[in-house]
DNA sequence: TTCACTTCTTAACCCAAGTCAATTTGTAAG
DNA sequence: CTTACAAATTGACTTGGGTTAAGAAGTGAA
């Protein structure tokens, strides 16, 4: 088995027990598709075709509203991403899709993996438990960004996410915690102030 | 048919195709709940044993911050509702389900769920549909929390949906927009006085 | 190393939302 | 109708994020 089909295999065998056939079958219908640094995946406004798994890297997803750009999540390696609604739908994405390093995906095509629905009926349980699990993260987000403050989501994150602080850029941080990034130095000041 | 089956029938011949014998099965499933005013369907640290079709009222979620209520979204007849995240995983719940208007469910088990995906495979697509339908609502709400002031947030729920400005009450709506009352009687205030 | 460009920080000022408190309005029960 | 309680409004004051502008720090290319 290939190095690359290692890392989905680990990642779908939770979800779902394949075969060794069904999962030969399922992992061929993967393409790698490599992106650098600030490559798009999704643009907003275009289809999105494909759910990925991230191998290596970081991608973000954001809104561009009145030309302001506003960061939703962040993804590393072992997520899945995709402009779900738009892929679902098959309609024109209302996000976008961004590596912030340079980035090794494993790419699937909607049309296979309906065919994959059809041929390993098993696979919907994959799909109904990917939407799922984003549908819980979503929730989470929901809840955070409706019940804590700015300062608060980003001491969560310090603590939770700690590679999020050191990998992504400040101000996709703030625009994560929908703040400006001067809110957020002002944040950060106000923080070791008030560890001394 | 009976009327209840009915409102199930249309609700659900839109996501999955049914014999009428599926249909009739699946239907059967569902139980009759009534809650009055101020009920609650699921509390906060119990599990969610059943996903919910309201077939008359008005429901909302909730999370409990630190004793603070902060409404996370309102559902009225012809929606699906569950505190989903506790139902797929059958841990305790984080949010909490409470009737604001006397309400008539039907209710189906997390068992007898599984056991119609069991004996009718096609229904994984019913789950998975319910479950991508609430996911891509609940990114609609991600980018308007994100993006939006309250202010234009109040604007949008006037404009889209004004069933909730007609029947639920002005506190419930500042919870749901992360807003103080009063707050929410300033914007009112400055929207009267703009139109004058 | 220098230069150019981006990111981050700081300061001053403004404004919307939070907080606390008092009052008015609405509503259900007697 | 009156009473009692909940909901909504208003006012005074505080606070935190937005905005604008400037400068400092970081980074990559020549």
């Amino acid at each position: 088995m290939s190095n690359t089909s290692k890392m989905i295999n680990k990642s779908v065998l939770q979800l779902v027990d394949l075969h060794p056939a069904e999962l030969q079958y399922f992992i061929s219908k993967f393409k790698t598709k490599l992106l650098s640094t600030n490559d798009y995946l999704v643009e907003e406004g275009s289809v999105c075709t494909h759910i990925a798994f991230i191998n290596k890297g970081l991608v973000r997803y954001f809104f561009n509203v009145d030309g302001i750009e506003k960061t939703g999540q962040f993804f590393f390696e072992g997520g899945w991403i995709s402009s779900y609604a738009s892929f679902l739908s098959q309609k024109p994405s209302e996000m976008s899709l961004q590596a912030l390093e340079n980035t090794e995906l494993l790419t699937l095509h909607f049309d296979d993996l309906q065919q994959l629905y059809s041929d390993i009926p098993k696979l919907e349980r994959f799909g109904r438990l990917i939407a799922e699990r984003i549908f819980v993260a979503s929730t989470a987000r929901n809840k955070d960004l409706l019940t804590q403050s700015p300062e608060q989501n980003y001491l969560k994150l310090m603590k939770e996410r700690p590679k999020v602080i050191e990998r992504v850029p400040q101000f996709y941080i703030a625009q994560y915690l929908g703040i400006q990034p001067e809110s957020l130095s002002r944040i950060r000041k106000r923080m070791m102030e008030a560890k001394k």
